[in-house]
DNA sequence: AGAGTCTTCCAAAGCGCTTTGGGTTTTTCG
DNA sequence: CGAAAAACCCAAAGCGCTTTGGAAGACTCT
């Protein structure tokens, strides 16, 4: 059932029921419901690819996957992704996903922009004068990104949350148990979140005339194994620190069985706090000693980002307009006073 | 730069520049070479939304997302996700995301072949009888199967891991080493890799005239939450369990916590197997005391999956052939003799 | 040399929709 | 009551590609 077939069925010119189905002013209000009544009742839908080669538009939103032997998708991007499915079901928005050799990007966004493949994209896990963001944005496909990028002589539309101050309230908590040493083990130290969240925990130290050492930091991609490797390493050293904020649940784990292994205790020893992205399937709640963290679900900015999205290329929002969301600091039995 | 363009600056028809392109026999060699010569000089790529609209081919791959609030993704898909991924994007092939009310996923294919957004599909985590699968058989979208269904009166093709014989092995071999009580750690039983799971150990069992008990049997999403409770719940019984098999990595965290719990130890109380995706961020070698594991990679089934569906489209593969992976059992510190 | 066969190319007809640029009616209003 | 303004509708021209159905010329073969 195409156009024609319904219009002709209907003694009408394509252009009126083209015109009454996207509710174009000039056409008769009883014309138009028998036209949208007839399409119901056929099942008409009209063929997204011709739609597509006369308007230009996709209804699809896109996103440009890293990929490579060596590359991994961070586990976060699911959680996200539930969150921005979520919100996409609802408004028949599908998502496409352009796999890119993780070194050349460049020419995928080029790609999907050149071939209208999409109608908005959103670029993630950004860094500081990320190239992405300097394409995307000259290219002038509507975009937002998760995250926030640094460096630019231009605004762009972002989502992001308070790591800096979520870090700063943790390092300022475990500042005011008496913690003296304090250590953090951040993600990778290229990208903007994991600056943030050392800027946050320096200010708090700071503020007490404290600092973080060379030897009390530690940048890594997050995975138990690093969390474990980064937690020997500090503990094992002459200055140990008494607390660690780290910057994974999944960096945590690792850290627990190092402690663990150093025959220490949480929170006699070391006291823990860590970020958390909200996983169904690892709660920090449920660690060995109840975890403390910094907490914001992933989920919802994927949901969020997914209505902003929409709402740019509907034209609802425009300009480039940045959102910070708060960070909860949630305190469990993994952080008490500095021992003495 | 059109077709129009590029032929008439060629000074030829758009038909035969569009056969030189598209590699048509009708057409000289010399002239193939200029026309191809020409549009790599001026960048021309085809509209593929016009190519789209012309031949109902789109360039894509799709996946129905289940989503809705209180569902969430699995975990895993990410990591297929990557192999997927890192084969499409050597082959150009884009994967567009469908998201789709849990409940009401049929809607959703009937769509996305309907406007033929996709040239072929993938179904994972398919249920006994599953009715999506039925609909794509139905429907005539080339689609491959990653696990399988059971209890169709048609084949299909799938990729599967042999998670019977994987759990048959790891059964067998804690029954060679004493154990009599054995127990399931195992997903969600309404999907067919936990039944299948479920078997090999029963069928392992049974060959040394043991049994799985009702209480010995624990079927939960798999989260490490879950992993905790069933492990509890299997260790505090009065008969329990020497050895426990577990369907997943996360799910044997929480074992490990609760065998720390309650004060017991790991193998000497208890031998445990889990079944390894290898996600690169949690590795079994890693835990308290090394995992035994049933491995097979996800991600190269995800490679293989989309090797398939573009062999599918393009015709090279027919029928309905099913593969199904050997399973590595790889044997570390976490089984032991049966405690005396 | 004429018939038949390749080879090489083309004009034009789709694919199914949106949108432009009018035409008819009908309504409004001085 | 006649003219200007609305209201309503249509034919046809795209969007950029693929593909059908030939046509013209070059080659082969008897």
């Amino acid at each position: 059932m195409n156009l024609k077939q319904l219009s002709h069925m209907l003694s009408l010119s394509q252009t009126t029921v083209s015109r009454a189905l996207n509710g174009y002013p000039e056409v008769n209000e009883e014309t138009r419901r028998r036209v949208m009544d007839a399409a119901k009742r056929h099942g008409y839908r009209p063929n997204p690819s011709a739609r597509r080669l006369a308007t230009g538009k996709s209804g699809m939103i896109g996103y440009v996957l890293p990929t490579g032997n060596a590359v991994d998708i961070d586990p976060h991007f699911v959680e996200f992704l539930s969150g921005l499915g979520d919100y996409a079901r609802s408004h028949e928005l599908d998502l496409v996903l352009s796999p890119a050799d993780a070194d050349d990007q460049e020419t995928t966004y080029r790609r999907i922009v050149a071939n209208r493949q999409v109608d908005a994209v959103y670029i993630s896990s950004p860094r500081p004068a990320d190239r992405r963001l300097a394409l995307v944005n000259t290219l002038g496909i509507p975009f937002i990104v998760h995250g926030r990028s640094e460096g630019f002589d231009f605004d762009y539309p972002y989502l992001d949350i308070d790591n800096e101050g979520a870090f700063h309230e943790a390092a300022r908590i475990l500042v005011q148990l008496g913690h003296k040493r304090l250590a953090l083990i951040n993600g990778d130290d290229r990208e903007t979140f994991a600056i943030h969240r050392e800027r946050g925990v320096r200010r708090a130290l700071a503020a007490s005339g404290l600092t973080l050492g060379e030897r009390h930091i530690c940048s890594l991609t997050m995975t138990e194994e690093n969390g474990y490797r980064a937690a020997r390493r500090l503990l094992e050293q002459s200055e140990a620190p008494t607390a660690i904020v780290c910057s994974s649940l999944i960096m945590a784990l690792g850290v627990v069985r190092a402690v663990r292994d150093l025959d220490l205790t949480i929170p006699g020893d070391l006291s823990l706090v860590a970020h958390d992205d909200v996983f169904p399937w690892l709660r920090p709640e449920n660690f060995p000693v109840p975890l403390s963290t910094t907490r914001s679900s992933i989920r919802l900015a994927g949901a969020r980002v997914a209505e902003r999205l929409a709402a740019r290329i509907s034209g609802l929002e425009e300009g480039a307009r940045g959102e910070v969301w708060p960070v909860d600091l949630v305190v469990r039995g993994s952080v008490a006073g500095a021992p003495v």
